[in-house]
DNA sequence: TTGTACGCGTTATCAG
DNA sequence: CTGATAACGCGTACAA
């Protein structure tokens, strides 16, 4: 190798000009190849490049272009097997699209750090997972016309932001019906998302519409609180169990709690599907290698990550954009519902 | 709400410092909280901030104080149940300390993009896991004294970069021993991770070491090829299977991967643990929900990302640390295993 | 304790 | 097509 750089400091576009023989102007011009310049100038300022090993400040740059090349994610916290692809869809798209990923999760802040972390002084856009960003903030963004899409969480009434979620309603209404109509189930309990979530929210409506479309009245006492975990769900349907709770089959909210209860059913020497039927929601990728394998709603959830941010990115360069993308759920039969 | 803002621009430090009488210099102060300001001005100037809406452009920042307040991460993928806590880790010691977080994952970059994108010119430092990074992109940052922490990979030699990993081969071992001197297991697989991936490789080391132990005569036939994923376990392991392989239990590198394995030997009749035993590797959260549920070796991949950070925080601080971390890892026994 | 003035490294605007 | 040069917004000696 030879020597990297002859001054000990990062190279800056100055030297860069100065080994060129050529202003620093030129030098910025092939850099970002907007404007021409001559093959052979462009051919002596490349060597000089990679000569002094130079790379552009990206804070100067954006100081003096005023935009971050920079897309800011907010989440409330990280939940691993149902957040990791979603994240896996955001960067891809991300990457691709020549974007830099800036992380916040608003769980481990102090309450006085939470404000302003990221905004329009940091980044060009924001992705904002549910309610993890206080309507104040949102609504000044948005008043000052910054890119904001919401991921899994449709506008607040007012505030013109287009959402990416998945068709909660009617893949929720899938897997009940299937519980219904193929596998006679009349109790099925509905294992919930955390209090005011709207995923939850729209999977309820869903399970309620297939109970009314088979007459089946809806039992207040048979929607279990949860909080998409394994653990807390393991410990509701542990406890209602114990309460004398009778059903025959479990819609829940999502796969991480359909796990927890299929422990906490068999902690209670209950069979599934044999007595106690489930299906949940998300298609994670192990669902298909439980025990015994889960049947689901498949939700494409990186795809979800992915359009969101295309759909951020356009938003940032000002092009128009759908203020709604609902994208499409499946039933994935296994064998946890009761079939095969 | 009162109008936010005069001017219809985003308000700059010389805004805040005209409407509350001072210099840029004195509300830099109150700001950075740095040098002494009598507490009257100190209110005034506060008020006009809050006036103004006003927050520091973090660009203009890095500019002038040459330090980016900011974190880099670089991973290959993320791969979901493991990653996820490890990130959680990472962000909330980032968080704490007051540090953002940049995140890059090399999987998803054209492999033109992939060289500078994170460096000395947007981070203060650099997480590095697992083989992401090349060496002479290492080494130079290592040249320039650049804050560099590795997770779960030790230095190439010749580099002096800090490590944060877990005892692997100790880990392993007790999971092996476990197997041979409680339950009486002879022929052990091992599923292995990537080729090359180190956690792997130490784990082996571990398998190994136990079965020297207690007189067993190591054979490569019991060593499956895998790659951490329940996917490519539930593969290989369904095929060896059906190859005529015989063992009595298994060692999985990894959690997911032993899900997978599970998941195959249902699907061969045959049972966990009654057939085969099976321990994992990580304690992931779904570990204990599992059916059975998975003995594992719990390691704390939090902690890893939490100690990581903070390590790296003080590296950029230029404070002394120490060279290697190895955070404990233990035998968690729950059913798969034939326990209980 | 406070203010002045310069520098940080780019981009963008004009002339040439 | 290329070169000066003025922003960009903030930190920080240095001076007062």
């Amino acid at each position: 190798m030879e020597t990297p750089s002859p001054t000990n400091n990062p190279a800056t576009i100055q030297d860069v000009a100065d080994l060129a023989g050529v202003s620093i102007a030129t030098v910025s011009r092939v850099v970002n190849g907007k404007s021409p310049v001559v093959a052979e100038t462009a051919q002596r300022v490349m060597e000089a490049i990679r000569e002094l090993n130079y790379v552009p400040r990206a804070a100067a740059r954006i100081l003096a272009s005023k935009h971050t090349n920079t897309l800011g994610l907010i989440v409330p916290e990280i939940s691993g097997e149902f957040f990791a692809p979603m994240l896996r869809g955001i960067e891809a798209a991300a990457g691709e699209t020549g974007f830099d990923l800036l992380i916040h999760t608003t769980a481990y802040k102090k309450p006085e750090m939470r404000r302003h972390t990221l905004g329009e002084h940091n980044t060009d856009g924001l992705l904002v997972f549910i309610g993890s960003m206080e309507l104040a903030e949102l609504t000044r963004l948005e008043s000052i016309g910054f890119p904001v899409v919401f991921l899994h969480q449709t506008a607040p009434e007012g505030l013109n932001i287009p959402v990416v979620t998945v068709e909660n309603k009617k893949g929720a209404f899938l897997a009940v019906e299937h519980l219904i109509d193929m596998h006679q189930c009349r109790r099925i309990a509905y294992l919930s998302g955390p209090e005011g979530n709207e995923d939850s929210g729209w999977r309820e409506r869903g399970y309620r519409l297939a109970l009314e479309k088979y007459g089946i009245p809806f039992d207040p006492a048979l929607v279990l609180p949860g909080d998409f975990s394994s653990k807390r769900a393991a410990q509701t349907v542990g406890e209602w169990l114990a309460g004398g709770l009778v059903f025959d089959a479990i819609f829940s909210g999502d796969d991480l709690a359909a796990v927890g209860a299929m422990s906490a059913l068999r902690e209670a020497g209950m069979r599934v599907p044999e007595d106690i039927k489930i299906i949940g929601f998300d298609d994670i990728p192990l669902a298909r290698h439980l025990t015994p394998p889960l049947t689901t709603i498949h939700a494409p959830t990186e795809e979800v990550g992915r359009i969101a941010t295309d759909l951020l990115v356009r938003l940032v360069r000002r092009e128009a954009v759908e203020r709604e993308i609902l994208l499409p759920t499946e039933l994935t039969i296994r064998q946890s519902c009761g079939c095969k």
